[in-house]
DNA sequence: TATGAATGAGCATTCATTCAT
DNA sequence: AATGAATGAATGCTCATTCAT
């Protein structure tokens, strides 16, 4: 990487933390420029606006965040179905939550957040999101499907199934930023037991 | 509700409104007394700072949401254990999603993620949130105690069973955000009765 | 005293201790209104703006402040006259300075520089503290011509010897203020001293 | 100087200009920017806030008045002491008062009220007017202890005669202020004169 | 005699942005 | 590739003042 190229990738880092720490409209471009180390007029050489700048970070955050990042299905068999389903799982959560997930979970809001705001020019960042949660929702519910054939739930409720997944995924890894100190493997092995269980008759 | 009160309000449900729609800190006082039909100044007279009034605005959102306010624990016997939990949680979600409930889980979001940032000297603001989610996690334990009791469920995991329906029940009211259109009802309904579930063999 | 007049008493005395603290301009009616303990638009009841009230805390402070409250010339006899000007003099510095000297003083500053201010309307400020100081200076020289009269110095540069004592006087009243911590009494009996030597041939 | 320091330095007059006409709270940012014939955020670029500004005027206005700066004690001889304390006094009273020493006055007696002000967060302002005072004050106490050698005054009460002295300069240079005509040059003559007289008997 | 409610003008400060260099 | 200098627009806030009651 040359140094112009390392200086762009700086400012955005830079900017996605400062963006979790103040949120994307407290972080000015002269705070950026000062935690970079370069002078604000500066970043107008690598972006040609802050909401640029700002979309740059949104792409950055989201890009790998997905559900086939996480979740194989072809690897999935009968014998290692569940077992693999909680440890996918837990991958993804992370055996204690670091600082960079804090900081990427913080920012994913913060961009949910402004996407849903009325002076948000980029109503996509919520498209984009829903898009990212709905593939997790799908990839549930085809490796639910796949559970199927292996004798590990039943057929009803599939997807309602799938949401909860998505759903309780989604909150594991939201609620350390609200400070609640949960047993996220504990909880997620429980989810995953509760919805496979056959005996979930949903009318 | 005399004049002085009813303009005290007026502030207050605006401000409400435009957190919603712009975020905390985009809702300007200019905004705001725009939007009620008054001067900048005039807002002073009833709250003596915007941090007071911002304050105000989420002591009214969280006021009234909690746990006890939807479940009554007293009221749940061995036949209605199960619909009562369905019911009651739906109640609290809404038949249908209205656009004050996307208001309130908008703006409690807005305000979540403003106590998690450096600049806000309120931290306050996550500890109470923090307090009402514990409040559901702790009511969902009793509750499944009772139902415990009424053999509804076994013993094992209780604790984490709590914290799956907590979670739900906030990510099915923060889903809407998204955009991610849920049959809320039936994913609910899911949740309830796999997390009942006797099979559920937690270790 | 009847009620009202007490209360614009009280508001008086309050501005002249707040202009003390905080300065003319500083010192706000919201602040004057609070510290007396009334509401704000009380104080135009008794002062038609704040321009007049900011006048009569002049003229309070003013009045009474003169050469001849403290110099009684018919009392000077040839055997007092040189203990009598030192001991008068100290009388108006006060033997150690109190809160309200240093009250008086600090205030008696902020309106000869507000004064000196082109936002000032009221010039008279500085004309009325000039009328003052030359009362000192010519009841010195009335003084002085008297001492000559008495032998206690020569008849040169009697003025310029009484305005020697002003300065002084006024200076050493000043000099607190600057937190210079001074000997004011052996200053004032030394200025004496030197100021009636026979020996001091002004040409 | 380049185009920049030359703007700083506009910035700097200006407002020290504007302190004498206006006084340092109402000397506001945007009559400064105005009458330096620049837009107001501007200003920030050369100082990062009024505050700062204000310290600079400060400091700018406090540089070189010093008790060295007009008496160079190892150049008082017997022969010329007399006299040249006499002018070198005159020196910095001026001939006649200029418009400059007028405002250097005013500014800084704005200062002096200024930091002894509750709401002032500077308080250093008095401290150094203070240590600039009581340079004159020791400074003139070694200058007559070297007269004292010359036989020009006798040993008794020095501090207290150095006291006069530098009240009296004092004094001279902030008369203007008030309106006050003195015949400067003779007052000052006949305070050294008083001054160094040896029959002044002080106990 | 006093005040609750309101306001126009002004304040210091911050921001994203521009542009010549 | 980067920046020094500058700015228009906006922010939260304070102020003296008004006026009906």
């Amino acid at each position: 990487m040359n140094k112009s190229e390392a200086t762009r990738q700086k400012i955005l880092e830079t900017t996605t933390w400062l963006i979790g720490q103040y949120g994307i409209e407290k972080a000015s471009l002269s705070m950026i420029a000062n935690s970079v180390g370069i002078q604000k007029p500066s970043i107008y050489y690598y972006y040609s606006s802050k909401e640029q700048l700002v979309d740059a970070v949104f792409a950055w955050i989201l890009e790998g965040y997905s559900f086939e990042k996480y979740f194989q299905i072809n690897e999935y068999t009968k014998n290692n179905f569940v077992e693999k389903m909680i440890s996918d799982g837990l991958q993804l959560l992370g055996e204690e939550t670091t600082d960079t997930q804090m900081l990427v979970v913080q920012v994913l809001n913060e961009f949910l957040l402004y996407g849903n705001r009325e002076s948000s020019h980029n109503k996509g960042y919520r498209l984009k999101i829903k898009a990212v949660q709905e593939g997790f929702i799908d990839g549930f519910l085809r490796l639910l499907q796949k559970g199927e054939e292996f004798g590990h739930t039943d057929s009803k409720g599939l997807r309602e199934k799938a949401c909860v997944l998505a759903l309780t995924l989604d909150n594991l890894s939201n609620y350390p930023m609200i400070g609640i100190q949960l047993d996220v493997s504990a909880v997620w092995r429980e989810t995953i037991t509760s919805v496979l269980s056959k005996k979930g008759d949903f009318k």
